[in-house]
DNA sequence: GATGAAACGGTAACGTT
DNA sequence: AACGTTACCGTTTCATC
């Protein structure tokens, strides 16, 4: 489905959506027309999902980001439960396997912040717990990356 | 720090970053030449890290998404699990406060590399155990938002 | 911060392999 | 069918007020 060019011309885009189609083309070996026809087709094909600016949390006023693991009773996806994403302070809501129903990822402004939106999850029907993983330091904080570790072992069969 | 009209500005950007400054400039009520000046400023400043594609992790080949959680003995940044970094799977990298240490989050091609990811984790000294979340369906998954909810109660005390 | 102008890059038409 | 070349036009970006 994406060949070496739409690799590299995903590559860049990732790293710097504000680089000439020029310069794009430099790097994956191809005219800037041929890019832009080749991004054009990435966009409507959706693999481009869309081109953003990243901000800084603390400078937008939200410096404390914290992940919330939420149990519920019945399944997860409520009503109610979605419209948490009326808050801009939330960025992520996954349901997921595991101990937890739902993760949620919340950037808010301090500790007070982050209690309300707690109060307003404990007000939805079928919430039973929460549980707060407060980040300290974040190390790695990047996009989906257009590329992919090959080596793989096809069977790793652990050794014993 | 951040007035009315950065507030808009960035608030465009994150929405699409691929407006011109003459249709940012009319939202936000200012001239092309001063959205660029301002857009200059906010990059700087730091406020705006980055102008990225972002891409959907199903048609790069990685559908499968993941949150780890990862207990080690010590203190978490270790140099060995900083490399975790080196591998483009790994998206997010952060220490918390909770019953874990550490919160990876990792997208890729399936199960398979998901154990691979693991095992090298567990071959880094001080690594005692690790916790997987994978991720059934994501409701919600946006950058950094500009805005923030106002009316916070300031010392919102529980009723009884 | 606005206005006007110059330089640059995005984008379409066309020709080539 | 996909890329390169050419050329135009909108946008970025700078100088001036």
């Amino acid at each position: 489905m994406l060949d070496a060019f739409d690799r590299k011309i995903l590559g860049a885009l990732v790293e710097d959506a504000g680089l000439s189609y020029a310069r794009i083309g430099e790097r994956a070996g191809l005219s800037a027309p041929a890019v832009f026809e080749r991004v054009k087709r990435l966009r409507s094909a959706g693999v481009i999902e869309s081109v953003t600016a990243r901000l800084d949390g603390e400078s937008v006023g939200k410096p404390l980001l914290a992940f919330v693991h939420v149990d519920t009773t019945g399944w997860g996806k409520s009503e109610r439960l979605m419209r948490m994403g009326e808050f801009p302070e939330v960025e992520e809501m996954h349901s997921v396997a595991g101990d937890t129903g739902m993760i949620l990822k919340v950037r808010t402004q301090g500790p007070q912040a982050l209690e309300h939106l707690l109060l307003q999850l404990y007000v939805i029907p079928g919430v039973t717990a929460s549980r707060s993983y407060v980040v300290l330091s974040t190390y790695l904080d990047r996009p989906v990356q257009a590329d992919v570790t090959l080596d793989w072992p096809k069977h790793p069969l652990p050794k014993e």
